[in-house]
RNA sequence: GUCCCGUUCGUCUAGUGGUCAGGACUCAGGACUUUCAUUCCUGCAACAGGGGUUCGACUCCCCUACGGGAUACCA
């Protein structure tokens, strides 16, 4: 049997790490047993419609390299792939079970079910369908279908239970009696999600369905409309939850969930992969880097954990760095120039990027990390800076480096250390207080780094111009 | 309220009856270094509680507590 998951989300602007991350388990499971991974967008609530959300959607997985075998873009013979375009399937479908009367039509008004909804929660009752509509003779109800507006639903067996298994969770058990008459076409005939999502599911093949813990509470509902309609349903299996730091479902308020922001901030797609992949799934080892290759290699359901996990951004950002370490110098260049604006560096960029390589966490910090490159250091007016630049031996070193810089040449980092090996003997001054008063005076910063290779990309004029200006400061 | 799911260091996790409960992130200390960072070393830190079962429970069962999810003509 051929493996066939599918991601389906709902468009609602942006592609959430929640979703990702279960966008990637399929991803990993589809590949790892050489199946099929469809997207399907499921857009059945019109009033949630928002302007380029699957362009949006599409945009970032493709970013993070999960490509899909069928989808929006990509039609086959299972298509279309927006829930939207297959209104005439679900009318179909729904015929079925009305004839069967394993659905029926409500007339019920809005207002009606709402009040008896309140009633019901403030009575300290489980709220649900009362069933007025539930008996209503078919021929009858078919003829006030043509004029009233109505919803159809599904009939829940009053009683007996059904029990399933979750290749995560195990055997669940759940009483039917629990369970409302779920809506399964909306007034506006349009389907509910339960009802789109079990006939595009059995029509387009599905064998797995991998997705959040959310759904977990309806798959007996799901699991009743299979049987309904004679169906032999696909394996389930409910991920655990994204969490934010106070262990609520992770959202927008308590920080980014868009993916699109994560690439914006500069992490690399390798490492939030890395990342959500070992949010609720590990394989059994010390591991903790992976590639995509080796993830699809090593994942399985049954090393998926069953409790949700917060998603803790200093854990990424060490993995980040961890990954802008590991890029080849071209890679790396390659990269880092689309995070700064060209002129900002001279001919020499490339050392100035290399070598702030390692300390980056985020590519956006990149500016920031330049800045002892570029930036003309400002007055030291206070704090530690200014302490050591009053120090009595910083006029001398200072003066000692101009003269040393004109007579001697600096064509490569090193010939800076050769050069200010001269400034010492010179002047005597060694150590902290001879490399601090050169840093102050060409960064303005007492951290940065390594001078020699400031100084090498600032050039000798560009040196002299600082160290002159410095002096003429003191 | 009701139903469902869950519970190992602060966080991500390993562990499937006998372990000094391991690793990673964070944090602290140290080494290296002209500073910061990187790197390396060391350290702090956990089985929610109570009952069983068993010679023996983090591991199995039950209860409680806590957390989360679901209870929509949203997905």
């Amino acid at each position: 049997m051929t493996v066939v998951v599918r991601f389906a989300p709902s468009p609602t602007g942006y592609l959430h790490v929640g979703g990702l991350r279960t966008a990637l388990y399929n991803y990993l499971f589809a590949r790892k047993h050489h199946g099929r991974f469809i997207l399907r967008i499921e857009d059945t609530d019109q009033s949630r419609y928002v302007e380029g959300a699957v362009e949006n959607l599409m945009k970032s997985l493709r970013a993070m390299g999960l490509d899909w075998d069928a989808g929006p873009d990509k039609n086959d013979e299972k298509g279309p792939y927006f829930q939207s375009q297959r209104l005439s399937i679900y009318q179909k479908q729904i015929t079925r079970l009305l004839e069967t009367g394993k659905a029926y039509r409500c007339f019920c008004p809005h207002e009606r079910l709402e009040a008896l909804r309140k009633k019901q929660l403030t009575a300290g009752q489980a709220p649900g369908y009362d069933g007025v509509c539930r008996n209503l003779d078919p021929s009858e109800a078919e003829k006030r279908a043509h004029t009233e507006s109505h919803v159809i639903r599904m009939r829940i067996p009053d009683e007996g239970s059904i029990t399933f298994h979750d290749e995560i969770r195990g055997d669940v058990t759940v009483d039917f009696h629990r369970i409302d008459d779920q809506v399964l076409i909306k007034s506006d005939g349009f389907p509910t999600y339960h009802f789109a999502n079990v006939v595009d599911d059995h029509l387009m093949g599905i064998t797995h369905v991998i997705r959040g813990e959310e759904w977990l509470p309806s798959l007996p509902k799901h699991l009743l409309l299979y049987d309904s309609f004679g169906w032999e349903p696909p394996r389930f299996a409910h991920l655990p939850l994204l969490l934010n730091p106070d262990k609520s479902k992770l959202s927008k308020r308590q920080g980014d969930v868009a993916v699109e922001e994560y690439l914006a901030k500069g992490y690399l797609p390798q490492a939030l992969n890395n990342f959500l992949a070992l949010l609720g799934w590990n394989p059994g080892t010390d591991q903790e880097i992976f590639s995509m290759e080796e993830l699809i290699d090593l994942f399985s359901l049954d090393r998926v954990n069953k409790a949700g996990a917060v998603f803790n951004v200093e854990k990424l950002n060490w993995m980040n760095q961890h990954y802008i370490q590991a890029m080849d110098e071209t890679a790396y260049l390659k990269e880092a120039k689309k995070w700064i604006s060209p002129h900002r560096l001279n001919e020499r960029a490339d050392i100035a990027l290399l070598t702030v390589k390692n300390s980056l966490v985020r590519f956006d910090e990149l500016p920031e990390k330049l800045k002892p490159f570029v930036s003309e250091p400002t007055e030291l007016t206070e704090g530690e800076g200014a302490e050591l630049m009053k120090n009595e031996t910083t006029p001398h070193v200072l003066q000692s480096l101009r003269e040393t810089l004109i007579q001697h040449p600096l064509e490569k980092p090193e010939d800076f250390f050769a050069l200010m090996k001269t400034v010492q003997k010179e002047t005597g001054v060694k150590g902290k207080n001879l490399w601090m008063s050169v840093r102050l005076a060409l960064t303005g910063e007492i951290h940065g780094p390594e001078l020699g290779i400031i100084a090498y990309y600032l050039g000798k004029e560009e040196i002299i111009r600082r160290v002159e200006s410095a002096l003429r400061k003191m």
